[in-house]
DNA sequence: CGAGGCGTGTTGACACCGTCAACATTCTTC
DNA sequence: GAAGAATGTTGACGGTGTCAACACGCCTCG
């Protein structure tokens, strides 16, 4: 494995444990073993650390996507399968999740990661179609619909890994919420 | 206006004007005229200052969605006003929008604001528990709706302050998505 | 083969930041 | 009017991102 790949794979360790507050580029170069000013041969700036680790996950998520949309089930299954995968991913890496979705200054810098992120949603847009073509989700245009559901999903995401889903809130369970609004979104 | 209204104040502007990472400690106390260790005097630390705009700021929504309540208006109109109302302040003031709602640490610092929170989203359940008794939301668990539709605003919302909400999203306004939302939403 | 360039890493420095401690001043209250 | 709290100031500390300068090893090409 690369340093650059390391430092990455340290900067993630650190958002696990600690939040965002806690990648350091000292913290990680100490973790990978090198010295604090190392990191800077492999990427120009900490914004520039984050993004790589953002782009890692990114293209991970569309892996996983791609492995759901080949999957032999019903569509409005795989659709709550790739919602599945968001919220398990936001409840183990809540720091990371927010990094991906929800940090102002990574998505717009452009670049590899946009595309990235785009090709994420266009794998989801593919999923949600079939479930609209099987007659399980409404008939508007696909890339709306894949935005509403994909804003949804995030906002209870955000909610719950912000510490802001409580009992008022109404769930005890981001996936309570993503059946409940399929379930109203759903035709009838 | 006292020293800490004034130093709120300025905090709130700084995160209009530059973001988060604007709000530096002394900024703010050079913003006020005072010296850079003043705001100590009123805050415990930087925290405590954005969590002061943060309460400042969720007061304020709930005095507006209080307002919207008592217009006389179709019940699903109070209910988009108060969706509107979500929008136009994040899109004037984006950094403070996400401080108020996507923030992880400003939220479960508990306390008053915790409270003021609550009671903002407890002004919001009252209007959409109209709409429902109106017949224009479908008639399930109140908090659960509300929360549903508070995650999808704020979904939207937290794509668009984030730079996320581009043309292949499938919206060019948050309100369109809104409106969407709660078309298929409404009981058919 | 050797010289030069480039990728990689190191040390050291700088300005800026949040925060703490100590001291000064003003306001309140009995 | 004196005591004490509230407010403000100066100065210092460690930590952080970043820049500059230097050192080493590998590849390339004349």
């Amino acid at each position: 494995m690369s340093t650059g790949e390391r430092l990455v794979d340290a900067a993630a360790n650190l958002l696990d444990e600690g939040g965002d507050a806690a990648v350091t580029l000292r913290a990680v170069a100490q973790a990978v073993g090198v010295s604090h000013n190392a990191p800077y041969r492999h990427f120009a700036d900490r914004s520039a650390l984050l993004a790589g680790v953002a782009e890692r996950d990114m293209r991970r998520f569309t892996a996983e996507f791609e492995a759901i949309e080949q999957q032999s089930l019903p569509p409005i299954d795989k659709v709550k399968a790739v919602l599945t995968a968001f919220a398990v991913y936001g409840d183990r890496h809540p720091a990371r999740y927010r990094l991906l979705f929800s940090d102002p200054g990574i998505a717009s810098r452009g670049g590899t990661l946009e595309d990235a992120a785009m090709t994420t949603f266009l794998t989801f847009g593919r999923i949600v179609h079939a479930a609209q073509e099987a007659g399980d989700l409404p008939p508007v245009p696909t890339p709306t619909l894949t935005g509403l559901i994909y804003a949804t999903m995030h906002g209870l995401l955000d909610f719950k890994s912000g510490g802001r889903m409580k009992a008022e809130k109404g769930f005890s369970n981001v996936l309570d919420g993503v059946d409940l609004m399929l379930e109203l979104i759903g035709r009838k």
